[in-house]
DNA sequence: GGGAGATTGTCAACAGGGAAACAGTTTTTA
DNA sequence: TAAAAACTGTTTCCCTGTTGACAATCTCCC
């Protein structure tokens, strides 16, 4: 005789669930995918944040961006900087560090960019462009962005 | 003079990156709205799986059905089995721990279900039924499930 | 001015989860 | 049947990230 609860999984719920086991995969895949270069997904977004930005940020705005905390962002501007893609500048707020992209990151973010790109696209072969596009749209909606 | 390199971000790339992230954001939310009951998304996920087998299950299956691996299985029933939500069974094969649920861990399921599906609808409340569903799909579609 | 309160970056401690190594058991194969 | 291969659960170690505490600094308001 085993114990058993009758449960009807609710739509959302089911969602919920496959929303949260997707993306886990995406995350492993994609750390896997830049553990060729020595780094993980987010010291690479950190580099893609800081080329988008167009000017140094300072280390609490990376966090912000990322939605990572500011230890942590301590962290992967460690690696970052010894790597030389990356340098922590004085300024007139002594409290802060901002963080540039030196040439040498730049170098590396356009070397790897087209496979990094491709990386995305495999990821998400199984769905054609308008279902991708779809895709991105309730995810904004549900994220309240855009 | 800033460093910086002309980026067009493919629309795969940006689509996969909002999933990685509202993934995260779930999981976290997820795991805070379990800490009331001292345990993580994941422990009650094994509840649920052991509920939905109907019948005792090894650890590896347990593992192979929530994508975690057979070391991190044994912490989780530790922490259930410790809890008295479940129970370890010795079976004809002796390298086998079959995990059933126990009373109180069906009741735990029993009183705590209308909450858990609460938890899931406001987490997805931006989205309409028909959203809902089709994200749903989207996503099995992406991990070749359904 | 001069405190009270925020902010910033860092560090230490902790939690969750994976990989590898292991010993005990099957199962397969020669 | 004996040996090799595969499987299971556990332990150990490691990696990533968070929280909380801290000192240094800045801001605001009296």
């Amino acid at each position: 005789m085993v114990k058993r609860v009758r449960i009807k999984p609710s739509i959302e719920e089911q969602a919920l669930i496959r929303l949260m086991r997707t993306g886990d995969r995406m995350w492993r895949a994609s750390d896997e995918h830049f553990s060729k270069w020595g780094m993980t997904d987010n010291h690479y977004n950190v580099l893609r944040i800081l080329n988008g930005a167009g000017e140094p940020i300072s280390q609490s705005e990376i966090g912000r961006r990322m939605l990572s905390s500011r230890a942590n962002v301590t962290k992967l501007v460690d690696l970052l900087e010894g790597r030389g893609y990356v340098k922590r500048l004085a300024c007139g707020d002594r409290r802060v560090n901002l963080v540039a992209l030196t040439e040498d990151g730049a170098g590396f973010l356009e070397t790897s960019l087209e496979d990094v790109q491709q990386h995305a696209s495999r990821s998400l072969e199984p769905l054609n462009r308008d279902e991708i596009k779809t895709l991105f749209r309730l995810l904004g909606k549900l994220s309240g962005e855009s």
